[in-house]
RNA sequence: GGAAAGUUGGCAGAGUGGUCGAAUGCGGCGGUCUUGAAAACCGUUGUCUGUAACAGGACCGGGGGUUCGAAUCCCUCACUUUCCGCCA
């Protein structure tokens, strides 16, 4: 949610940038400060009145005390007037409240200076590429081929568990899998950042402070019975653990890794490019999130970029980078970079990670707070990236691997794996 | 699933209708003392909103109600804890 402080001031600056994202509503910013305005000055009514009957009842209850019941019952007999008067113009003010509240929520984040304007996929900037493309035989097969002829994954038997999009991990396949986690897991230990397990059902309470609602509620499944959401990313339960936090600049920077299962309904998502572990409603993640000071969130997101890219050097995968566009970046982020791992087999790239400056988007929402050098309470910067997207990291290996004998592990993963081949 | 008790400031914990934004303790910050630190002592210490600055307003789990006036009474919802049951 951005600060309708920095929107009442500076209102061409917001509707210039939210135009690089092809948000082109200038109605609906001059509707968000009309409403503050009209909010306002019924604020300030209200308040008077309020004042007024806040010193008549003081007033009375000293009348009281010093016995003086008839002149505390004359006082009395004129207080309801402005409790009729409040109650008038505090239902108005609930509407108003309610009314810009649905407003400003609908504005998404600024994006940042270095993000470039574009429409679509097609217009985010490529930074840099990574690695050689290989040049795979022939008879190289996509990953869910390979899937089926060495019996690691099978989709079909999570069709019959769950429904499509539900893989179920077999033998060497699982076993991958959990290499994978663990190798995340400790890289990123290794890079500072502490390991947490947390919920994977959440409330709406934090549904909302990631930004997951109100907006993108139709992608997350949700368990009525309790009024719970199964997580689409870690992200929201690692994040909102700080919802509601004073944190001293000392805490800086703030760096959790989270493993968790991730789930998206995906609805109206299916096509031609969700065959196999490309796009699924269940899958693994190791998330990294990092709280810091507004300073350093810029500095933080290229260290972050920097760190994820050098698990993709470390698993031998040709990657490139992206910066993406104002139309492609999603509602909360100022400014995004996606990481791709080249699909062989596919031939095109795949996005295995996602890293991302919310500047105050999320915090706004959060109320994640820090006192900073001149003693007044300020929003933290929020970030957070893959680290990294298992299935289509699963996918990349096994088809970039693949030879006449069996698909070879990438050898940094040996350890976790125990094995170097998958035959 | 059944029963009971709770939810107050960073934390602990008082407060049952008016002077309570809220005692007290701890913690934090500043100071005295000290070569330095600790201890002790003194002072200070919530957030949001609002103003040029004062003033003013809101906040004692959420929402609603009673009242001139609510942390305090009533209704309702959520959550937490404990006991019983069940159980990885």
């Amino acid at each position: 949610m951005l600060q309708i402080s920095y929107i009442r001031e500076n209102r061409d600056d917001v509707i210039r940038r939210l135009k690089v994202r092809n948000f082109d509503q200038l109605a609906l910013v001059d509707e968000v400060i009309r409403l503050d305005e009209e909010l306002r000055s019924t604020k300030i009514q209200s308040e008077s009145i309020a004042a007024e009957g806040n010193a008549a009842a003081k007033r009375i209850g000293e009348l009281m005390r010093q016995g003086q019941r008839e002149e505390a019952e004359a006082i009395k007999a004129r207080s309801g007037e402005y409790k009729d008067q409040l109650k008038v113009l505090n239902e108005q003010l609930g509407r108003l409240e309610d009314e810009f509240f649905e407003k400003i929520v609908q504005l998404p984040n600024l994006p940042y200076k270095d993000v470039p304007a574009g429409k679509t996929a097609d217009d985010n900037e490529i930074v840099l590429e990574h690695g050689e493309k290989p040049t795979l035989p022939d008879n190289a097969l996509p990953h869910w081929e390979l899937a089926a002829k060495y019996d690691i994954i099978d989709f079909e038997l999570g069709v019959k568990v769950s429904g499509a999009g539900f893989p179920v991990y077999k033998g060497k396949g699982a076993r991958l899998q959990r290499a994978l986690i663990n190798f995340f897991l400790d890289q990123a230990a290794e890079n500072g950042y502490r390991e947490v397990q947390v919920p994977i059902l959440i409330n709406g309470d934090s549904g909302f402070g990631t930004g997951q609602l109100p907006d993108k509620e139709g992608q997350m499944y949700y368990v009525g019975a309790d009024d719970l959401y199964l997580i689409p990313t870690a992200e929201v339960p690692v994040t909102n653990m700080y919802r509601g936090e004073i944190l001293k600049q000392e805490d800086f920077p703030i760096k959790n890794t989270a493993y968790t299962p991730c789930f998206r309904r995906e609805a109206g998502s299916y096509g031609a490019h969700v065959r196999g572990l490309n796009r699924l409603h269940q899958f693994d993640k190791v998330e990294l999130v990092q709280i810091v000071h507004p300073d350093k969130s810029y500095e933080v997101l290229e260290e972050m970029s920097t760190y994820v890219q050098s698990l993709l050097q470390k698993l031998k995968l040709p990657y490139r980078v992206l910066r993406l566009c104002g139309g492609d970046i999603g509602f909360a982020a100022a400014m995004t970079y996606d990481m791709e791992v080249w699909s062989g087999a596919q031939q095109r790239w795949l996005e295995v990670s996602s890293v991302s400056n919310f500047e105050t988007f999320q915090s706004n929402r959060l109320k994640t707070r820090f006192k900073g050098e001149d003693g007044k309470m300020q929003l933290a910067h929020t970030l957070n990236g893959s680290a990294l997207a298992l299935p289509r990291i699963v996918a990349c290996i096994l088809e970039e691997n693949q030879t006449d004998k069996g698909i070879r592990v990438p050898e940094v993963l040996v350890p976790y794996t125990g094995f170097d081949w998958i035959s």
